[in-house]
RNA sequence: GGAGGGGUAGCGAAGUGGCUAAACGCGGCUGACUGUAAAUCAGCUCCCAACGGGUUCGGCAGUUCGAAUCUGCCCCCCUCCA
């Protein structure tokens, strides 16, 4: 008994248009999902999500099994009640990506990753069991495997021992699955090696997973690089799940991801740029703290339909951040989700009229972004 | 009028004979940021034809091989007592 039904309503090429249900929430897709590691959407609340129409929305298990503990969120009656999020379905990314982030702080068994905690120093076990356990409590509506993202470069011979360990992984956490109101995704990693892009997925495949990652994309590799990572894998899984790929949000890598079947991708690009002053706008990217924006009296996109550009401008958002007043980091990671969310909402539209080739490329022509995609 | 304290780069503030174009903080300017140790991090911030040179530490005049640092005079500011 499955809790998460896709249905692939249309292609356009590649591109999918689709639609996720799942305990009671539906979507569509392409969807992007705005990060909130620690239980929150940094400096937004769920009516600001509501507002620029985010659905799902992601947690971290590493950061919640530290802080404040699963079993706090478990009491509270799962994490959507923690934090007061109805808006739609929360994945939880498993910690993998913290053997990455954290690679100085932690070593990688067989058994699983031994961490040195990044708020007390403290030395702390997860295995690929605890992830699923602790994701269980948490009680996001999908969960991910533990798995390594591997960083860039990795030569042939780790990568290939890495994934076949996080395929090891990726079983035992199935095993140790039980909840059926929680869908589990497999992840691929298999860093730029098109035979070990292939043999993960089709692993993974075998094992059956509600739906499917593309991992370690984005760590560092050149664009071509990313893409092709991308074509390794697609073909490779089915057609009648979701497909998600992990931690990208510069707009061509969005696009591109969408155009070769994507249905999902999550990224803290938006809201931490957008905490460090930096839009993303149909005239490109722009930083708001910026002398010239200091008389600037016009909204920061005048084709956005967010509660920033409507309600504020650019001089008074570059006095919120030149003050330190954090309403200005509320105020640019609400346009910058939007932003996202909105060129996404675009793109299930143009896959629909079949014309979503010329969408990406009218997109790409006219927003004024550089190689960075952003 | 008397006693004491002080004037350092845009601001605040170290430094009290050479290692000082002068710590540090703020402010300002650049850049970075992709499954969040990030409201963070990195660089620049006296002037110039600049891997070198030129002017600086209230002003002027000295002492010294060498002064922001010592001496004299002057200007300004603060506190206390009359």
């Amino acid at each position: 008994m499955k809790n998460l039904k896709y249905t692939l309503i249309h292609k356009d090429g590649n591109a999918r248009l689709g639609q996720i249900e799942i305990n009671g929430y539906t979507l569509e897709t392409p969807c992007f999902m705005p990060v909130g590691t620690q239980a929150t959407v940094k400096f937004l609340d769920y009516r600001d999500l509501k507002d620029i129409n985010a659905s799902l929305i992601l947690g971290n298990t590493y950061h919640l099994w530290l802080r404040p503990g699963e079993d706090v969120i478990d009491k509270a009656g799962g994490i959507h009640e923690f934090m007061h999020y109805h808006n739609g379905p929360i994945l939880t990314d498993s910690g993998g990506f913290q053997v990455f982030s954290l690679a100085k702080r932690r070593n990688i068994s067989e058994e699983g990753v031994t961490f040195k905690s990044h708020l007390d120093g403290s030395t702390l076990f997860m295995s690929p069991e605890d992830s699923i356990h602790i994701q269980e409590k948490i009680g996001s509506d999908i969960a991910m495997s533990l798995d390594e993202c591997i960083p860039y470069p990795s030569d042939y011979k780790y990568v290939k021992d890495s994934v076949e360990r996080t395929l090891r992984w990726a079983k035992r956490g199935l095993d140790a699955h039980t909840r059926d109101d929680q869908a589990l995704f497999g992840i691929v990693q298999g860093s730029k090696y098109p035979d070990l892009r292939k043999y993960c997925a089709e692993e993974l495949v075998k094992m059956d997973f509600d739906g499917y990652s593309i991992g370690g994309t984005s760590v560092g590799e050149d664009k071509e690089t990313h893409y092709k990572m991308l074509d390794y894998v697609l073909p490779y899984l089915p057609e009648d799940k979701p497909r998600y790929e992990m931690g990208i949000g510069a707009i061509n890598d969005i696009l591109i991801a969408i155009e070769k079947g994507v249905d999902m991708f999550d990224c803290v690009l938006p809201t931490r740029i957008a905490r460090h002053g930096t839009l993303m706008t149909s005239n490109g990217r722009i930083n708001i703290k910026k002398q010239i924006y200091k008389e600037d009296f016009s909204p920061l996109d005048e084709n956005c339909d967010c509660e920033t550009c409507k309600n504020y401008t650019k001089a008074y958002l570059n006095h919120l951040f030149r003050a330190n007043e954090g309403l200005g980091n509320r105020l640019l990671s609400i346009h910058n989700l939007r932003f996202l969310i909105k060129l996404v909402e675009g793109a299930r539209l143009a896959i629909k009229e079949n014309r979503y080739l010329e969408y990406k490329e009218e997109i790409l022509k006219k927003y004024n972004f550089d190689q960075r995609g952003f």
